[in-house]
DNA sequence: ATCCGGGCCGTGAACGTTAACGTGATGGTT
DNA sequence: AACCATCACGTTAACGTTCACGGCCCGGAT
């Protein structure tokens, strides 16, 4: 296999061929003026002939900035994330950022190495759902790097945040049960780390309700509902923490023959593409997953700049909290 | 909010702090011998101890390498792309490896835009599902950068591919179909792009069946069913080119008040996670996709070790074949 | 006539690392 | 005793870019 002999065309090789030096190179390229729009119309040009591409890795040494952007998750498998991290890519690619992805599975020590590695890497900042991790670590990061916390409250008021409103959301999603007339719910809890949205919410919506803790997969839904089930065989609902544990727990009923939603209902959060498509289609929580990611980036590009222009009294991070509806199917 | 200082701590304050030079720590760091194993220790602790990184951009700028890969995926919203994508991600950071991810949306321009954008950001390989670049620009890019390409034939023999063997999968769905005595089929096909492997085995498995294209997605399914019964109300039995496009044929077929299984077949490709909680439970063809993910990245691994060593008569590059096997669930 | 200022452009230096080569000490061979 | 590998380590240069300067030229004000 013929492998270029990877000749690779600098600056310089385009300030020659355009007649001019290095330096107005950069600037043609950089647009930061100290330039005439003629001289700089033929080094654009000449660029282009040449197809010369600036190295990142010169640049960055300068800059320290390398066009990327880092997306922390704990697992692109659960299809709750590539539906975020679509909105990630495009509107990083619209800011002219690649990104790159890191896995967790919500694991303190893989959450923290990922950040290093991020870190290292020489990215411009950080997307992050953080479920490990603590908040003064967060805090730690935020002051190497800038950050934006996704779908979990700010470690600190400077530091940006983006979530679902999973306080009216599963707010919503109990009120709904009760209307139905359901009086002994439960809760399949995913949340392994720090935060604790949906669980106080339900709690506070359905005093005195059982909840039980369990990993947010599939699996994790089914375990955790035969262990409320064994406890409460009284529950005629059941509140998850997002739409895999919901279809979790629809096998676990369907396994111990309850029907669903019959013999007991079963609500999600996320809305998953596939969820109306699901037997039974599931009722659950919807938040829009893409403009979720799309407004990380839009929040983390704001830090970024603010912390590129001195950041000083910059105008607070931005902290939002993306509406949250309940989507009514058969299951409950 | 405090932004550190950013001090960077260099080899050079690694160096001095040992009391060694620049190149013995770079040593100690990159082991490449030539150093005694009693500095490589007092070293390697001294950089514990000052938590020294070394810059990416700097070391790239000597080695051009940066540690990452690229994957190029059409949408990362399709469910079966976060599935090996998470193969991807595993194998890769157990090579050290961070990837960056762009969608393409089997656009060509995207996908040309995308390997740019790798090719610029310094990575040290490509792992690719390109579905609308041609066989000849994938040469063009293996000559620049080490490429696998995913579920497509190789472009040429000395580039590398893994894909899942589509030749069989669809030749399994489709004697099954027969199998039960179904005599009008269809497809539901997705390859927008230049590989047709699925299309070729349908219609070599099912002669004369009629088959239509459109986007592999859940509506371009419907609308790829809504045609084809149109212009074929006789068929009882449709063939998907994904889960996807299954799943979008069956809500056109109860559109239409045709019961499936009962009134007719639908089996999909892919065996996403959730095939077996939908309505009816998806038959599908099986391929692990988190195996294809890693077994990407290991092919990947070669072709770069293989270049690095200088290529030469460097044994051929992988092709593999992943087993597909049918998974008969209620929907055919 | 001189000065001044601004627009446009070039020159050295620096970013942090590794490759290539050089050097001194040690130990073994003739 | 002189020589020569070998080992362990240090020095120099180079990767390609941008920053901080400095210089030139020109028009207008003094």
């Amino acid at each position: 296999m013929e492998v270029e002999p990877s000749v690779r065309v600098t600056i310089d090789d385009v300030a020659r061929a355009a007649g001019v030096s290095r330096q107005t190179v950069s600037r043609a390229m950089n647009g930061k003026g100290e330039i005439s729009a003629s001289t700089r119309r033929r080094v654009l040009a000449t660029i282009e002939e040449l197809d010369y591409r600036p190295s990142v890795f010169a640049r960055g040494m300068r800059t320290q900035r390398a066009g990327t952007l880092g997306l922390i998750l704990s697992d692109i498998a659960n299809p709750f994330f590539p539906a975020v991290a679509r909105g990630v890519f495009d509107a990083a690619a619209a800011h002219g950022f690649s990104v790159v992805v890191h896995n967790t599975d919500a694991h303190a020590g893989r959450e923290a190495a990922a950040t290093r590695e991020i870190l290292d890497g020489g990215a411009e900042g950080v997307i992050g759902f953080f479920e490990a991790l603590g908040d003064d670590e967060l805090v730690a990061l935020h002051r190497r790097l800038p950050l934006v916390v996704a779908d979990r409250r700010a470690p600190a008021p400077d530091v940006a945040s983006v979530s679902s409103d999973f306080a009216t959301g599963t707010r919503l999603a109990v009120e709904h049960l009760l209307a139905q007339g359901h009086r002994h719910l439960g809760m399949l809890d995913g949340a392994v780390g720090v935060d604790h949205v949906r669980r106080h919410a339900f709690a506070a919506a359905a005093p005195g309700a059982p909840i039980v803790t369990g990993p947010p997969t599939l699996t994790g839904g089914t375990a955790a509902a035969v262990q409320l089930l064994r406890e409460h065989p009284d529950v005629t609902a059941l509140f998850a923490f997002n739409d895999l544990m919901a279809v979790g727990a629809v096998r676990a009923l369907r396994e111990q023959g309850r029907q669903v939603p019959g013999d007991c209902a079963v609500v999600g959060y996320d809305d998953l593409t596939l969820a109306a498509d699901l037997d039974p289609p599931l009722t659950t929580v919807h938040t829009d997953k893409y403009e979720l990611g799309s407004t990380l980036v839009e929040a983390l590009d704001g830090v970024i700049r603010a912390r590129r222009a001195g950041d000083g009294a910059a105008a607070g991070p931005e902290h939002r909290l993306l509406p949250a509806t309940l989507v009514v199917r058969r299951s409950g």
